[in-house]
DNA sequence: TGTATTTTGTAACGATCGAAATAATATAAG
DNA sequence: CTTATATTATTTCGATCGTTACAAAATACA
């Protein structure tokens, strides 16, 4: 009756971590750091994880990067996305987009500072195999939701039937690309704070 | 007489390497690899140089790589910035500036792709001391450098005496990180030129 | 021709890397 | 209470890391 459903309790000692925050912690390191300048040892140590219980758990090295980057497409980096899509008014929609870009990479509750993606695994791109698939993937993922969100305000009428929604989308993300570098490198939000209402205009002109 | 300049023969075993062409050859690989990744035996190997020869040339791993850096900031990065400032018609030349931006981050001779910048030396903001401060110069410096060229337009009467140079010319440079990031995905070159039009026209728009 | 000077090539250093072997420990099932 | 199972913690591995010691080689100068 129970064989297709995991029991709540599990034969064998007990694990002392919990997935998802060790994968958590684990990306942070990866992100401050990158992928080769993240030894076992930081992860472990952040982690709360022996060696061989990350082993046993993630794979080697590599896969458990991958595994991080998976857990930040799939969360963190959408975090801007989410205010994009959540607020009503497409005006105010974009403003939340820079905003929450701006915000996340300045003060992310890790200490990273950039995009995980952008400021990180960028680097790893053409080194470790499989990463530029992911990292087209999430591009053109973004682009597309982006659009989604612009097309449906011209649905609306909130924008004018010939809005070019892709271009513009694309437009939203590589103009978050710059604040995520300029993150990254210590320059101050409110420095890009006050760019915002500009960059907002740019995005929805006519 | 000859005692403050450097006469052309000096004494000891010459040198085998010229010193431009290896640290050329350094920041490639510290380019493609990034910082951690790339190791010792990877930086002679293509430098053509011996361990030793390294060190008493460039200091240890880390003066190397701010040599490199410095060496990209004050070459490298600066084609684009040619383009623009070497195109009299302004519309010329911000076409000029995103092509040779794009054409840069995806067909480097070195055969590293993206911005050496923004796509490898980031990750080791906060990492490497002093990274930081010379990735926020290099930004602020290109801001500037793109800001005077905006402006001379403007003196010139091709612009509107209202255009918000500085403000244009971060957008510029913001537009240029997300050609960036996508030429070190491998996304292609030929998707990223479509959207010159729109975006010269997006830098220009009064 | 011999000496001083500089760079070269080789070899080696201790430290740390990612990864795994081993054994102790903690649970569920019989 | 014993057995089977799964995870823990410790230790260790060979490889590679960045760096340096050392001696041979190649030049200018006396």
């Amino acid at each position: 009756m129970n064989d297709t459903k995991n029991s709540t309790k599990k034969v064998g000692r007990p694990k002392k971590f919990n997935r998802d925050e060790a994968l958590t912690a684990a990306m942070s390191v990866f992100w401050k750091r990158g992928f080769d300048g993240a030894s076992m040892k930081n992860l472990t140590d952040a982690m709360g994880i022996n060696g061989p219980s990350l082993y046993a758990e993630f794979g080697d090295k590599e896969a458990l990067y991958k595994s991080a980057i998976d857990c930040y497409a799939s969360n963190d980096a959408c975090a801007p996305l989410v205010a994009f899509e959540t607020e009503p008014n497409i005006e105010d929609a974009v403003r939340a987009f820079f905003t929450a870009a701006i915000n996340y990479a300045s003060d992310h509750e890790s200490g990273a500072r950039g995009c995980f993606l952008a400021s990180s695994v960028a680097t790893t791109a053409g080194c470790v195999e499989g990463v530029d698939e992911l990292l087209c993937k999430a591009i053109l993922d973004t682009d597309h939701r982006l659009a989604f969100r612009l097309q449906s305000a011209i649905d609306k009428g909130e924008l004018p039937p010939t809005f070019p929604a892709l271009e513009r989308a694309r437009l939203m993300f590589d103009l978050r690309q710059g604040f995520v570098f300029r993150a990254r490198a210590g320059l101050s939000a409110d420095a890009m704070m006050a760019d915002i209402d500009q960059r907002v205009r740019v995005v929805l002109a006519e």
